[in-house]
DNA sequence: GCTCGTAAGCGTGCGATGTACGCTTACGAG
DNA sequence: CTCGTAAGCGTACATCGCACGCTTACGAGC
């Protein structure tokens, strides 16, 4: 009987995605998510209480493209790592909303759903109890870590080039290491820390 | 010959640090820092082009608390767990100034400094070339995963509380996994996960 | 001790943001 | 055709970072 709604939560969470995509994170507002939408500022407010719930939105309309499913027949360590990779591919694919992955990681059904099934397969692995608390913290810090030293380094690897040629006579180490990082591509650091860490837990 | 200044750097630090200790970071505002001096808002601009640099000098200040010197007598992964420990320690004595920390980890000397001391166990160690650029990235992503994951979960630790309920028909694992997760304190998460990485890292 | 150039410190004001509140308006069941 | 309901909108306000230009305290030189 009432009038009906126009729009969807999630219609809400692409045209806030839109926003984020071309103008940058720092353009999200919520009369440039209005004016995307074409409606005036308030009307957001009828389908989201807070900027911060649409901001999860967003969070998890990214994830959710993620594929939940176990990739079969390999063992567990692969399949974690494909795992986290699929996540880190779709967070990836829209570097600014990086920042808020962090903050909105805890609200999004996509993430728990995903979470879910990584637990699964720890538990296929064989990891119960404490162990597999442990070994779950441990999975999520790596990848956690890595979507954060890889996106919101000072600008994405102009910070490693600022750190390589502006530490001459102090930090020479980092100077060198600075350096030699930048023939190393982000996904090589990833599967590396990725492998060192998995051999390091077990059921 | 002019006016001398009344104020420095550190001294801005301080005050922003005092109030975010005290009120949380959303009650940061260059307004609230000058009041805590008890200057004018734009006296502020004369030590700082801007609230960014103002939050990097907060970083810098808790951050220049951590003892750079690797403690002598223990192996390399000893030396790095250490280390990385007393950053955690040091950024973990001002819960609120976490995602200050990730967002201006790159200009801190104070963080320069503890990651040229990082690297220079590594190389003691025997890393060398791109082994070493990816072992300190892996160290870094554990690091910044850790702290991230300990305090911006949803009110620290109130996240996992919420999940162990919420989550009765789905998710079952992810229910009993937050339920146990509940008895396990910080430290244990990441000195067990530090030592699952640090054993797969070789140089 | 007086003068005066320099920069410290301050006050006002602007544009932008999130959102509270109440009005208007479109829908569709009766 | 009527009319209750909730959708959508407009106005208004507190708060934020900061631009700009004025005022004021200092201390070197005479």
């Amino acid at each position: 009987m009432p009038r009906p709604r126009s729009l969807s939560t999630s219609a809400l969470a692409v045209a806030a995605l839109t926003v984020i995509d071309r103008d940058g994170l720092g353009a999200l507002s919520m009369r440039a998510v209005a004016a995307e939408l074409g409606m005036a500022t308030m009307s957001l407010y009828r389908y989201v209480t807070d900027r911060e719930q649409l901001e999860g939105l967003v969070v998890d309309l990214v994830l959710s493209e993620v594929d939940i499913e176990p990739p079969p027949g390999l063992q567990w360590r692969e399949q974690v790592t494909v795992m986290v990779d699929r996540v880190r591919t779709a967070v990836g694919g829209h570097p600014e909303v990086v920042p808020l992955t962090m903050t909105h990681r805890h609200t999004s059904v996509s993430l728990l759903r995903w979470t879910e099934a990584l637990l699964r397969v720890l538990t296929q692995a064989g990891f119960a109890g404490e162990r597999r608390v442990l070994a779950l913290r441990a999975v999520l810090s790596h990848t956690v870590g890595s979507l954060q030293l890889q996106y919101l380094g000072p600008l994405a690897g102009a910070g490693t080039a600022s750190m390589a040629a502006l530490s001459p006579g102090d930090y020479p180490l980092l100077a060198e290491t600075a350096r030699t990082a930048r023939r190393v591509p982000p996904d090589e650091e990833f599967q590396h820390g990725m492998a060192a860490l998995l051999s390091g837990l077990t059921p």
